[in-house]
DNA sequence: GCTCCTTTGTTGCCTAAACAACAAATTTTG
DNA sequence: CAAAATTTGTTGTTTAGGCAACAAAGGAGC
């Protein structure tokens, strides 16, 4: 965790924000599955070569687009350091609705197919914070890595399921009771571990 | 005059518009005078040796920056092709109002200074525009051109310090009874070319 | 089935922009 | 006033992005 200053190329920086920029544009307007990576390239003002020379395809892009998102909700949660499982928990089903919530107000022609691509990416990154989190939590530091490994996995689905069903049941709970009610269930699955 | 279409490099259109916008940005906060060309290039996130290579210094972009602006106005009051002395004068009067309006809404940090170029980029452009206006005009067809010329030198001037007067008078009249008031003056110099 | 048309990735060549380093001019500051 | 620090232009080299042109893979329509 060294300060990796890669020194990047300021053309590199402005092309990748204006092709993000481009399709947080175009999601206005259109489905994930309409919109063209030469459409993306004109709105983006660069030329399709360009894009492929940052993106694999669109579905890299949207991953990259989703987690940028994510990060940002993510880190503005942990600003307080929340060093209780309580705490923590709370903070992650926040960040998840938070999100949300910026998804579907600022690009409203998301998708179901453009869901299931931010569920996983944001799985991956909850896996991967709980991870860390868990690493640097006290309480389990007799725990052997893999059953903190598999801990992690556990939590990350748990807390996006808990999050998702709440979205779909048409949010008729107030969502701080819901995460109130919520937070127990994963926390208890956190001190299991301890005993 | 042909469709002078000369194909240039998608690059530069967007190198040109991010210092254009990165000074207006700039201009916001700071007087003109202020500002230097590290920091445009900053805001605008390009380069300084690429600042350089679109204008030779901050005084050839304020330039730029006034022939934009000034042209959008001045486009847009001729949308209705003022075919006689009194509209056409009328159109001209009223696009340096809108075009100063805009200056001191948008930019409330221009100065003095500031303001010569603008005076000297629009009377250049006027000059230009009444030329052309001149030598398609019917009834003038007769005058020498060195006679035209001389005319619109004269009414580049002329209406750029009508317009300047009101303003510097603290806009105590309206300004549409101001441009009626002034037109008479205007028409009456090129009707007197005429006999 | 077949054609026509669009979209997708990929490639090689060319150009605009980044970078770093420079001297010269200007401004700040002690 | 003189030293220090900015700012200004300029230049040579490196690199990202623009521009075809291409084969391949869907669709859409007949």
């Amino acid at each position: 965790m060294l300060g990796n200053v890669v020194k990047v190329d300021p053309r590199t920086k402005r092309t990748r924000k204006l092709i993000l920029d481009a399709l947080i544009q175009l999601l206005r307007t259109h489905t994930f599955e309409e919109v063209t990576v030469n459409e993306i390239a004109e709105a983006a003002t660069i030329n399709r070569a360009t894009f492929y020379a940052h993106f694999s395809d669109k579905y890299a892009l949207v991953d990259e687009l989703i987690r940028d998102g994510f990060m940002l909700y993510l880190d503005r949660r942990m600003q307080h350091y929340p060093d209780t499982p309580t705490r923590y928990m709370q903070a992650l089903l926040w960040a998840i609705a938070d999100h949300w919530a910026m998804i579907h107000g600022q690009c409203n022609q998301y998708h179901r197919f453009f869901d299931s691509l931010a569920e996983n990416q944001i799985k991956r990154m909850l896996e991967q914070h709980i991870q860390t989190w868990l690493d640097h939590y006290g309480p389990l530091r007799n725990v052997p890595a893999m059953q903190r490994q598999l801990l992690a996995t556990m939590l990350s689905w748990s807390v996006y399921a808990l999050v998702a069903r709440w979205l779909y049941s048409d949010r008729c709970q107030n969502l701080e009771h819901f995460i109130n009610d919520s937070v127990p269930l994963l926390v208890g699955s956190i001190e299991a571990l301890k005993g």
